[in-house]
DNA sequence: CTGTTAGCGCTTTCAC
DNA sequence: GTGAAAGCGCTAACAG
């Protein structure tokens, strides 16, 4: 039915091998030839068998990127980056780049993993934070490591570093991880909570993320760091999901274990507008009232009402970024580690304390 | 250096091709044996070669999401639905469902179809609506239809069915597409200015999604039709992206063209928040001096200040529903066509107009 | 620059 | 219920 490499060949009147040879213009062929082969590509409206393909060179051109919510922007802005560097590059050899929503579940982040494995995938992009359960941690790593193994590359974006068990015996090689493009979620939810205590901010609450992941845990430290570092006792915490309802009710919580509150930090922008809404609900002022922050800077935070005060974090860049790395476009950072750092954006939903 | 289905065989003492029976699950075999080679498949760490075994099934388990924009979460929670009823499906055979964004180029879009062609793909799903050029949408009809002809289930969800070219003549076959599920954005819309206008508005400017989608186009009609039922003039009429953007600048060229409007409708939800910043920057509040309506009812739209009237549409329910007619779980409704209907969201962003 | 020759690792009749 | 054998369609040496 479809037609084959064979058939192309036979009817540009040439030997299978040179037709793959100009299909893959990785090999020298005569102008005149890859014309007439072209001809017949066109003529019988040919396209490649993947599989054959993949199965006799041992590699595929497919780059998985594996995130943790696809309908949450955060992650939809780094996928697209990446994916815009990795799709219909010219010259290379088209790569299928394609994202794969794990819903933040760990079965499904090694279930991903394995499927990519078995379509020997090229490169295998890791977006946003991961998961602290150790045995987790040691299976991923494992299926990284055979990944690798079978010629993968792999990157981390926005996760931090992968930590390899075993002795921690001095220098060792980077593992599996081609790349690591690490967020700096403590320092910049440190210089939030900083903004905070200068405007006088000193009973604050906090809504944090989902509990045993990385950004979660690393958000809150920043944020107990600068109170810390200021003196000032934590106020109460709440863990959520990384979503608007989440803020509302963790917000509520919030508000019953200390109505003096001044101030609201939220896990991320979704969390925070969530948490704007619980306190309008409950006829409190943002900010004269109380102040709220979140985290991320997705584009929908500067129209919210006040514009909300949160910590950019260069999204679409690193992801793009991370494209290159996992097309070895782009030089491997020394150490295989960067670190992308965020910016804290003042906006209207923080002000300074009522005197 | 990794293991084959042959090495698997020698460690389970059995042939390849039982090894090949147990791992696909569609042939008998004894229950101590399957046991052995399950045993042995665990213990060498196996993992399938997917193009082989895809070469010689001539067929794949992956099965393609196309969507226009991957940041917006309006084709997140759509594709994030579809691979939910599709990926790690017990019992059948694991599917790889992967999700594509073609940016709304028209040339990713067949970029996208073809490279999926090639992987021999099961089942393509394509999401949201379609460039009106006639050429582009020859191209993807007729790429549709060899993507159909190899095997792959196609299934359009938010999308309008496939005009097929050609003679019009009575009965025809669906021809290349599955199933369709089409959104009524004519309809959802029409109720949406029918509301603006049963609360007194006539000086109505619209904000438009950008110029040649279907989507753009029906939801325009549908505003239209409502309008010239009731008999009042239409208002300016600027197009733009599917960004807040892009609603931000279209609303003060409104207010240029019509400083006298009352009301904006935006093309969708991104759009109505852009909006409702331009329409705040010039000192206009919401909905005194002028009532502002989206469409979609993403998550934000509840949160917005004031929260913005809307047309919802089961974005979920229709993205799960279109996974699970790809994977033939579900019945293809009578024509193969299925209409998804919105309904009308009343929230504060909009109210009567000044007496 | 081009043709020949082996497989790549799996599925699938067809026998037993 | 299980094994043997013949490819699936392509790439990659290796010659020429």
């Amino acid at each position: 039915m479809t037609a084959t490499l064979a058939d192309v060949a036979a009817r540009a009147r040439v030997s299978p091998a040179t037709v793959s040879r100009v299909l893959n213009g990785n090999y020298p062929v005569a102008a005149a030839t890859r014309e007439r082969v072209l001809r017949a590509v066109d003529e019988l409206d040919y396209v490649l068998n993947g599989p054959a393909s993949s199965l006799a060179a041992a590699t595929s051109d497919l780059v998985g990127i594996l995130v943790n919510d696809i309908a949450d922007p955060f992650f939809g802005i780094m996928a697209g980056a990446a994916q815009s560097e990795i799709g219909g590059g010219p010259g290379a050899r088209e790569k299928l780049a394609v994202v794969c929503n794990t819903g933040g579940s760990p079965e499904r982040e090694l279930t991903y993993l394995t499927l990519l494995q078995r379509q020997r995938a090229a490169a295998v992009i890791l977006t946003g934070g991961a998961l602290e359960d150790p045995g987790h941690a040691a299976a991923v790593a494992a299926k990284l490591g055979r990944l690798a193994e079978a010629g993968a590359r792999i990157v981390l974006c926005g996760r931090p570093p992968l930590v390899l068990s075993g002795a921690g015996t001095g220098v060792r090689p980077a593992g599996p991880v081609a790349a690591t493009l690490t967020f700096d979620n403590r320092g910049g939810s440190r210089r939030l909570t900083e903004h905070l205590l200068a405007l006088g901010h000193r009973r604050i609450g906090y809504v944090a993320g989902p509990e045993e992941r990385t950004t979660t845990r690393h958000r809150v430290e920043g944020h107990l760091a600068a109170l810390t570092d200021a003196g000032v006792a934590p106020g109460p915490l709440v863990h959520g999901s990384y979503d608007r309802r989440s803020g509302y009710d963790a917000t509520l919580e919030l508000l019953r274990l200390d109505p003096s509150l001044t101030a609201v930090v939220a896990a991320n922008d979704t969390v925070a507008l969530g948490a704007c809404a619980a306190l309008r609900d409950r006829g409190l002022s943002i900010p004269d009232d109380v102040s709220v922050a979140g985290f991320d800077d997705l584009p929908f935070s500067t129209d919210a009402v006040p514009a909300l005060t949160t910590v950019r974090l260069p999204l679409y860049e690193a992801g793009a970024r991370a494209g290159r790395l996992a097309m070895g476009k782009e030089p491997v950072p020394p150490g295989g580690i960067a670190t992308v750092h965020g910016e804290l954006m003042v906006r209207g939903s923080t002000g300074r304390t009522r005197a």
